[in-house]
DNA sequence: TACATATTATATGGATACATATGGAAACTA
DNA sequence: TAGTTTCCATATGTATCCATATAATATGTA
């Protein structure tokens, strides 16, 4: 049998995912423990497990809360974020596999019926596949493991930096770009439109933090 | 008081650092709460912090060993960290301060030191020194968290690459050519020395590795 | 009425007790 | 003698219990 406390990591992770638990909001040993009908010994386990990977802070004696970022913390994940997602296309683009291309292709397909369609959510699913797949191209277990990490990060942040007119469409233009620098196996190029399309993200971070109040 | 995990956890990272626990040494719950006078709770806590963090690993109902890293993993783990040491160093050029000068001096002059006396424990000091300072210089807090971390996990391999002749004259060397390159503010410059910097003691990795068995 | 102090309630941190699954040893059989 | 099966020891996983620090509230005084 798995461990309770990986079940509870997984749960608390949804619920801070879907904005059930919002940055700022505290955990309660006793009520988690509860809720989800185990001793407290599992959920402090499960709580420790999410404060390492930064989801959640401690202060001694007073315990969990999920942990809230600062503009200028959520700016330098994203500049990690963009270094990050560039060198996973360079890497991509110099070891470039069929099965690695095929998987690039489906998630860019998957980008191009949701923009069309207008679908702003379905969209920001398939931009989370169309990266999902480049991360994996690049060969490298532990880009993937750190851009899985940070990509958590950011999403507790529930940014949709879609809602601007036309971005969609710029966005898709932008996957198509990219995926072609990797399939011409130009490293170097990929690693910038890679960059350049991140930063447009993070350049629209202070407004949507606002937004945020 | 501080949690009695915390103490755990840096000590239990001493251990592992300095050798005494090599990887793939198990761990036992009791053995290190009568070692440590305290009961199994707070091992328990500093154990899943040290999996989190990926210096140990844990099979069900088997327990924590120190985690066993391939070739291939020690591999990508530099390849990430060359690329974000050269992260560092572009953000250091564009951002240098006069206290992040003056720290990124203070570690190439003990590095000078430690090379002219051929003493090599002080140089690998030294040199974690000189990198730390950059990361520092770069101003992006998370930069400087990834890298503590993928710094940890190598060191436990007690890679010491200066063993090999006039290598340490070398590395000395190529620390100063990445000064000059961040103080004459030349990110692109600093970004790619450094790299070329990691990626020779990466190089070295394989043959290591055998001398280990 | 406002501020300070003391008391109490409560939630975290740690210890201990209990359940159960896994690995190893021993015994039995082929 | 080798292999298989069963039993037991032990270590992990979970629950509960205890100690203590913190915070909130209430009371008393200025």
């Amino acid at each position: 049998m798995a461990r309770a406390s990986d079940t509870l990591i997984e749960q608390l992770k949804h619920d801070i995912f879907s904005g059930l638990l919002k940055p700022g909001d505290q955990l309660e040993e006793a009520d988690l423990a509860a809720r989800f009908g185990v001793s407290r010994t599992p959920i402090r386990e499960a709580i420790r497990s999410l404060v390492d990977c930064g989801l959640l802070e401690t202060r001694p004696r007073k315990g969990a809360m999920v942990r809230v970022l600062t503009a200028k913390e959520l700016n330098d994940l994203f500049e990690v974020a963009a270094e990050l997602e560039g060198m996973a296309c360079r890497l991509a683009s110099d070891l470039l596999t069929l099965s690695g291309k095929k998987d690039i292709e489906t998630g860019l397909e998957m980008c191009r019926v949701a923009a069309e369609a207008e679908d702003i959510p379905a969209y920001a699913q398939a931009n989370l596949a169309f990266h999902a797949a480049i991360h994996k191209a690049s060969g490298n277990a532990w880009l993937v493991d750190q851009l899985d990490q940070i990509q958590a990060r950011i999403n507790v942040y529930r940014l949709m930096p879609y809602e601007v007119v036309g971005r969609l469409e710029k966005s898709l233009a932008e996957h198509r770009e990219i995926s072609d620098a990797i399939f011409a196996k130009n490293g170097a190029l990929a690693n910038t439109l890679m960059r350049d399309h991140m930063m447009l993200q993070g350049a629209r971070l202070p407004s949507l933090l606002k937004a945020l109040e």
